[in-house]
DNA sequence: ACCCATGTATCTACTGATAGATAATTGCCG
DNA sequence: CGGCAATTATCTATCAGTAGATACATGGGT
């Protein structure tokens, strides 16, 4: 792996733990062995740095889910697969998912990393907008509404599970989103 | 207002806009006029300062409530009045739940605030549970699940309209809450 | 010989924290 | 009541540590 991406990996680490301003350019070089005026050779500013991250967390995240009418073809249900993704980043990484932490601290936040933020949410309710039509009769509004309402559960269920330090919450709840 | 209350208030705002990490001494200081040096008279540390604001917060959170019986009492749907306690937070103070964004990065909070912050999920839930018990024939099992299916809800559905900048997606999911 | 990646050195600004001084107020004792 | 003592709330001054950022030098691979 590049030191570009050991950057990023050991920056969400630091970001999933306890937000935007929980790593510094020193800790992050310090960690995978570099100096930290050498960070600024890879990201020019931490914000740059911060939306770069967001950026692929996003695509990796809706990469690893696959589109929705594949999912259905191999006789999965969608929500269920996305849940278990939310599930995944929970109990196997044991943190918070990064959007859902910058998306909480939005408006503290530099613009580019609040518009890369912005956007996991934009593509994952499309998303999921999608699988709550297939197989239905929702309108495109009702599929919408039911979207964000999934999203909303996950990433709140999350925030709560970590708070409590109790990760059968999430499962308590992800139940429920499923046997609707 | 005392300079303590008024270091809590500011504090507020800059915690519930980036997280714990985005306010410093020296700004609350600057805010209300006195030298940072003094904040140290009413707050020992840093964590100090934290432990108090989620107390209060929480205090007040549920002191506004009152208590579910009593809300039937007076003819109103406790669920109700919870999720518009969280609107009124989101569209008035145009901010995030201070609790949920505490909760969120939790990990990386001093352990007195963690503890603070965690009893704020604790006392909600069993609110809500409570709520949820109330003329129906719930067991404490489903209640306390649909407690903290609410919650997580609710607090994701913050999260989601601050990181999208639209609060009528609040409003769109809280609706679903009311109509099961 | 070039250029990518890193290092050296340094800057300014800010961090939480501490020590010690100073008024102003409060409260108790005789 | 008068006066001493303690408490409250603030100040000035300073500390070591860390923040992000920059200019410039260096080395190793093609």
């Amino acid at each position: 792996m590049s030191k570009k991406q050991q950057l990023l990996k050991a920056a969400e680490n630091k970001v999933r733990t306890g937000g935007y301003n929980n790593f510094s350019f020193r800790e992050l070089a310090d960690e995978i062995g570099i100096k930290s005026s050498s960070v600024h050779y890879h990201f020019p500013t931490k914000a740059d740095l911060g939306a770069e991250l967001a950026r692929q967390y996003t695509d990796n995240f809706l990469a690893n889910l696959g589109s929705p009418d594949e999912l259905i073809t191999h006789g999965k249900n969608p929500i269920e697969v996305y849940s278990q993704q939310f599930q995944h980043a929970l109990t196997q990484d044991k943190k918070m998912c990064l959007c859902g932490l910058l998306g909480a601290e939005t408006d503290g936040l530099p613009e580019k990393v609040k518009q890369q933020t912005r956007r996991f949410f934009e593509q994952n309710i499309q998303w999921l907008t999608h699988a709550y039509t297939l197989g239905t009769d929702n309108t495109e509004q009702q599929a919408k509404s039911q979207a964000v309402a999934a999203i909303s559960l996950l990433e709140g269920a999350m925030l709560v599970s970590k708070a409590m330090n109790d990760d059968a919450l999430f499962s308590t709840v992800s139940a429920q989103l499923l046997a609707r």
